[in-house]
DNA sequence: AATGAATGAGGATTCATTCAT
DNA sequence: CATGAATGAATCCTCATTCAT
């Protein structure tokens, strides 16, 4: 899993059209995957839920692991991707308080997970389970994420927003919060979708959680 | 994995004097498991790090699945237990704040996961990964839990120091934090311990977060 | 084995046209379950014995248990219908007597024994040391069987040639004799056939132990 | 299986006094090698069974292949000293009919086989399976019964109860079907006890059966 | 592009046997 | 005598991968 990784992150690629088959086989494995995760998944029982030959997944996909890999990587980089430019966006339009940010950021990232739900159960499995993708993506991420987020936060900062926490302290809280908040309802438990209730509790939960420090 | 999960779950057990060799089988089981997890681990490898045969780990524990649950089960009971010794303590001793609860919990409980960093990984990993293990430990913690957190959630309640959030509301909001914060830490970095310092900054966020509802 | 063998055995199947290698396999397996028994031969010896991966026999037969079943069933299956139809065809016509029916009866048995010999012994090797394959057999002959006999035993009774004897008397000692006949000469010794003279002395010692009771 | 076996056999030895643990050892390992066969049976399962470490298996049989030679042969050769027994007094005494001879022969050995009837199942079962089990017992049973049988079918051929049978012909086909009549009773169905009557009607059977020929 | 037969390395597990206590 | 922990070879079976058709 090692040299392919690096360059295929990397490659933001090629998106060939996909044939009727190639679909079928992605489908069936990220089906699969996410039910009982990649290494209790064969690809001979990839091929039957797929309706393909076993030969088939390998003349596209060459191996396990770049099926895993085209699974995952798309769907990684996309939602960095749409973060990025929410996190941009924000930072020039003045208008947006925390709060609004906040609460769209959430929505928009949990209907991201609901339509999506079991790649996003394919990736956590195995970025638990799997150190070299963990690393490999923590860095992907590491290299995307800042650029975008410290002006967004400083902005915040400058507002008054923030209280007087640290941008990276009030990243990692949240964070925190929100990695567990998702996981819990698309891991560990079967949720289709997240009210908007249970949005707002999240959204003051971490408001009121980062402001008023020391009091 | 199924039959003896559910027994070996109520089997508040035996302990019963390992040998040395035994010892050593789990030690490096749990080493193994931790960094490449169960499924990716071969019992030769354990064998073979263990300084043992690969007989031996079958004498005692009669399968790969029952040594993984030699390894998680004692630890999670355990973990269960003290989070439930320290609830009804809090309940029946009203001179605590949430504040010191919360102070002292999150303590013990990074003192509990630092020490045994390695098991609360293996467990963690499978509990993402094993759907049937999750779901008995699930039950098992949802026998265990309620009855002690009820009574503590009520007392705070009655001081006034949880705000108006339902119990369930605040309980699952802190749940995921907490959940976050330590996988973040112990998980998907390497800490070695969590300073006063951050735990600090994990209790403000948490009481914060409760309170000032609406405000 | 055992779910499988009582849907195999119904399933008057398919004989998919098999690979050569199949073929290899099938023989070699049968070559040596004869020699040695099946729990004595081990799934390479058969592998390396038929030229194939040990895979190989595995992608067809899906286990050890289920290549024996292949070997087995089709002949038993085989065997019992011959036999009801001999029955059923004897019932009908009326020409021939009882002693030529038992002449042709244990003629036909004795070639077809004698061109199966190795499945022969594979089969009754495992029917004295399988119990479940041995209840399984006998069960369905049990459903095979009496319909046909029944009525050839009637009219053999009839035409006064089976002397008074009850007509399963008549049938366990015939059996018995049979079998002790068969076994000996195709298990216990190494027959290549079983000459004239041979079938003659037996059906003369069956033909007088049914006759002239009391006498 | 080897060296051992024709030492063991022709060692008409010693029966030293079993000890009580070697006695449960025994009776636990006829038990179960009745039941699912020798190369079924584990050295555990038998310890277990007789409320016995493994170690004293050991100790006392040496290997798993002793243990079963030390439950076959000595009741093989006390069978077929019976046997001889039987046949040497009958030679002498000229009162005996040979139905009466047969008669007494095919209840004694209903007897002893009813009264080991596990015993039986073991040998028999190893009898098929194992070749060269097989080839040492026949082989042995040829040194012994000869002496024994042919001055007493002399006799009877003299008598003229034999009708014009040649010897081993008659032997043949009367071992054929007494081996077919003891299996089926004791070993294909699980008979307790075989009664007055049937053993009348395997008498008059064989009786009939050698008698009258060319009629 | 697709198939599926074939592979062989590796995996969990079993088991007769040994030996220190 | 008896134990039972320990062994390691052998066993059945799985699986990702290859390749001829």
């Amino acid at each position: 899993m090692s040299a392919d990784l690096h360059d295929a992150l990397l490659a933001h690629i090629q998106e060939k059209k996909k044939t009727e088959k190639q679909q079928k086989v992605l489908e069936a494995a990220i089906r699969l995957f996410a039910e009982k995760g990649y290494a209790n998944t064969s690809t001979a029982e990839i091929a039957l839920a797929a309706g393909v030959s076993e030969g088939t997944i390998f003349k596209h996909y060459g191996s396990k692991d770049r099926l895993l890999l085209a699974i995952i990587l798309p769907f990684f980089r996309e939602m960095l991707s749409r973060m990025v430019k929410e996190a941009v966006r924000e930072t020039f339009s003045s208008q947006t308080t925390l709060e609004q940010f906040l609460r769209g950021f959430i929505t928009h990232r949990a209907q991201y997970l609901a339509e999506h739900r079991d790649i996003f159960r394919v990736m956590f499995k195995e970025l638990v389970y799997n150190n070299e993708l963990r690393d490999e993506l923590k860095a992907y991420a590491a290299e995307q994420l800042p650029a975008a987020l410290t002006p967004m936060f400083n902005r915040f900062r400058l507002s008054g927003e923030l209280g007087d926490l640290p941008a990276d302290t009030a990243l990692n809280l949240t964070a925190a919060f929100l990695g567990g908040f998702f996981v819990m309802r698309f891991l560990f438990t079967d949720r289709a979708a997240i009210s908007e209730e249970e949005i707002g509790e999240a959204v003051r939960f971490i408001l009121n959680g980062l402001r008023n420090r020391g009091a």
